[in-house]
DNA sequence: TTGTAAGCGTTATCAG
DNA sequence: CTGATAACGCTTACAA
């Protein structure tokens, strides 16, 4: 690969001068040469070693988006929110799937930081156990912030961060509503991961539209954020009689295994049943699922303009609405 | 950031010494000044510069997978079986999104062999037209490989790259054969994007299906690999009168919209029309699709370990496997 | 307008 | 066993 000191020797100037072309520095070069520089490196095809560039500017227009899970449609369609504010931008995004582990997140973080990016997006909740593994990633997002970039949390964290995020609360508060509107009373709740913030906030969300309409809690099920999780928690929601009116799970994912489980039964929703999730991922709509549909995507697109931003930009939380579709009915 | 000079300052040695003890060199370095590296290192909390490493090395451990559009569960199973094998062994990997656009992907590759990536995977299919921009592709990749990039590709390519795939044909052959051998007769394929060759091998897998029962293959509708693609062509599909007796979509997001239409417009799944995917997705799963079962895990593990190998690793095919679920019954 | 030279933080070669 | 020192490829004062 042809490097600047290359091109400079083609085009009889120095590298200093070459690099003033090239780059687009504002400092005045004469047509003539000017020509030359980019004659010599039209010709050599030269392309700028990025890592150069960023070992010395101390920054390389790479943000990384980190996730819980890459195949959770949630975080895909977050990731291509910030897609496409960024790269319009010049910025590169790159997705790294940290699977749940908290090691993994610090090792991503640590390779971000160390190729000195300009922005970290956390995209998953965090958990709320303090604890030395914690205390890790604290200090390495905290080092990454003393060399500049920028983070943002999509849901709580433990560290210090710019947030975009959605009210988990309120959005679990207003399906379970719903549903008790529908006339819904026996209303059963499958739990998210126990370990994160957005369990938490989503099951509290829950406990208290029951307690808004004087009705009780205590239909609470195990589960978790994906498909199996739910699927198992729907297997043990049918040993219950009776059965319950109605079932929010803690999202999308959950919800549909539930779903699968119901039907592997023979019992129908929403004749029997209703079911509702949160989030409205893609495969909500596939199976027409009751939820409360999260910009999933503009939290994205806001935490990269919140990268891109100059300064730090205030929190935000972004509105999220109720869906009603086909898994939920009034009760009979 | 404490550098390197730090340490070896604060330790009273050479940035040479340092960096040897500090790197895991071989080079033999006295256990006295071994332990006065560690401890300045430990006291400064430091942490080695990915970039220059990276920059004098020319090997970053940073693995790119390019694919494209994020929120396909294919991809998304793709990047996790790569991410499992190589981040075992240390290595990053990053996943890009082009979104389907060729200019997207040139821009990751760019970067990627930039930052001196070990390898591109690249996941998606390409497109058979030959155009300047495949051209740029070529190139761009071309340079990477010079720069001792490794590269697989998992479906066809118009580049050299070390190839891990599926036969596209042989598994829509089979769905398609085991529609018929369910009695179908009539029986429509929804396309996949016209211009890759994944669809263009799935579509002639079809066709030879119905050929070898000495059936035609007319009813064929344009389509999409995406859940909304599907749902267009589904209810073009509703117009035709007397309705298909089966139909397979290119892969299952696809069927899943084709479902969708169906279900919006009564018209039952599988007592009136038997439908089936390609794939095996999750939401395949959630939905109970028949489809064909793709390796998607296995291939990105493979590509992995291609991406690892020490020398260039031959292609390889990995089997499919049909999967009976729900939205296919016997014709009446 | 152009060039020189000092970094950026490592690794690696060669002497000592 | 240890230390100078030259790369790696670029940007940016500072000088000319």
């Amino acid at each position: 690969m042809a490097s600047l000191a290359d091109i400079s020797r083609r085009a009889g100037t120095s590298v200093a001068t070459a690099s003033r072309v090239l780059n687009g520095s504002t400092h005045p070069v004469s047509e003539a040469t000017r020509a030359r520089v980019l004659q010599a490196a039209a010709d050599l095809g030269y392309q700028p070693s990025a890592l150069a560039q960023a070992l010395v500017t101390r920054s390389s227009r790479i943000i990384g988006v980190i996730v819980n899970d890459i195949v959770d449609p949630y975080f895909a369609e977050i990731a291509r929110g910030v897609e496409d504010v960024a790269g319009r931008m010049g910025y590169l995004v790159m997705v790294c799937n940290a699977d749940h582990r908290v090691e993994a997140e610090i090792e991503y973080v640590r390779a971000l930081r160390d190729y000195h990016a300009d922005g970290l997006v956390f995209a998953g909740s965090g958990a709320p156990a303090a604890g030395p593994v914690n205390d890790d990633l604290a200090q390495q997002v905290e080092t990454a912030r003393s060399r500049g970039a920028r983070v943002v949390a999509l849901a709580r964290r433990e560290f210090p961060a710019m947030h975009v995020g959605v009210d988990n609360a309120a959005a679990a508060f207003d399906v379970t509503d719903y549903l008790i509107s529908l006339g819904h009373r026996r209303i059963a709740f499958v739990e998210g991961p126990p370990e994160l913030f957005t369990s938490a906030e989503r099951r509290s969300g829950f406990a208290a539209a029951m307690a808004a309409a004087g009705l009780g809690d205590e239909l609470r099920f195990a589960g978790g954020f994906d498909f199996e999780a739910g699927l198992a928690a729907g297997r043990r929601l049918l040993t219950c009689r009776p059965l319950p009116d109605a079932v929010v799970a803690a999202n999308d994912e959950a919800a549909i295994g539930v779903l699968t489980a119901f039907r592997h039964a023979d019992v129908s929703v929403p004749d029997d049943v209703s079911v509702a999730g949160i989030d409205d991922t893609r495969p909500a709509r596939f199976v027409e699922l009751t939820t409360v549909n999260l910009p999933l995507y503009d939290l994205g697109a806001v935490a990269a303009r919140h990268i891109l931003a100059d300064e730090d930009e205030p929190d935000v939380v972004l509105a999220h609405r109720l869906v009603p579709r086909r898994t939920t009915a009034r009760r009979r």
